[in-house]
DNA sequence: AAATAAAGATTGTATATGCAAATATTGCAG
DNA sequence: CTGCAATATTTGCATATACAATCTTTATTT
């Protein structure tokens, strides 16, 4: 591109998006998991375990609805918390829901992972730096509002 | 935050960046993943297609490691791709490795992918804003350069 | 040359993801 | 009250992901 289109922003998107998404996912992954392997979590099962402490008890769906993503990779991702004894489901009022609670355990489990994710975060900001990460956060956050919701 | 720290460059990242990214890669991908199933893609293989037409004939390790992904992924993921017959892996000199080739059938499938995949980048371009898809991808571009590779 | 180390790829195991179909339950129309 | 539509969740199937262990082949060491 000249510098007189770059200047005039007539700049296009080079590759795909998707890919390089896909990169960058696999290297943060790895960066937070790293961390929380340390006390037998998955990053993904520490923010199930986060968004249950804010919610509350909660029907999957909306939990999932909170947590965007699909009530059927929910129901799955729930199975390994359910069996470590840190999630419970309990009947709903109504009867074809669920009520999806945390566990005395997993709120203790929630904690001691906090601190590792503190330790994740801190280094991410770290090597990324600190502006980079707010920007890369604004961005999401924008995109995310901008497409459109299944 | 008050403004005047605001001013000041004290903004701290809010959140999990690594729940932040997947969410967004999941609506991302979903958007991809709606135009490449029309004619039986994922996106992913999609991406695996492109790359095998950018280095050529190649062995599995220098194609995951292009495309920054684990060895062991790359040879699950290549399997649908092989079965569809768009990808053959044949002996590589040495003994112990491979030559990952596309087939002339995966190189015309490749080439109908690809003008769903503009039409999917596109859209995007459209629903994000030229512009926020640029910030993206250099965002994730120097973030990638950052994180210490595997 | 035999023993060992290193390199390259795959497999075992486990989790993450999503669409479509099945299941169960509730609400509503007649 | 019966049957059908709507709601909430789970299951079936397929792919994506990664770490550790295994297997095969090549390279090195003694």
């Amino acid at each position: 591109m000249t510098q007189a289109a770059s200047v005039l922003n007539f700049a296009q998107p080079q590759g795909c998006t998707n890919f390089q998404l896909r990169q960058l996912m696999r290297r943060v992954s790895r960066h937070y998991d790293l961390e929380m392997a340390k006390i037998g979590l998955k990053t993904t099962q520490y923010s199930l375990l986060s968004n249950l402490v804010k919610l509350g008890p909660v029907r999957p769906g909306d939990l999932a609805a909170a947590m965007k993503m699909e009530a059927s990779t929910l129901t799955r991702n729930l199975k390994p918390l359910i069996a470590a004894g840190w999630v419970t489901q309990a009947a709903g009022v109504d009867g074809r829901s669920r009520c999806v609670t945390l566990t005395e355990a997993g709120r203790i489990k929630r904690t001691e992972a906090q601190r590792r994710w503190k330790v994740a975060q801190l280094g991410l900001n770290q090597t990324l730096g600190v502006q980079r990460v707010v920007a890369l956060h604004a961005l999401i956050s924008e995109s995310l509002e901008l497409l459109t919701p299944v």
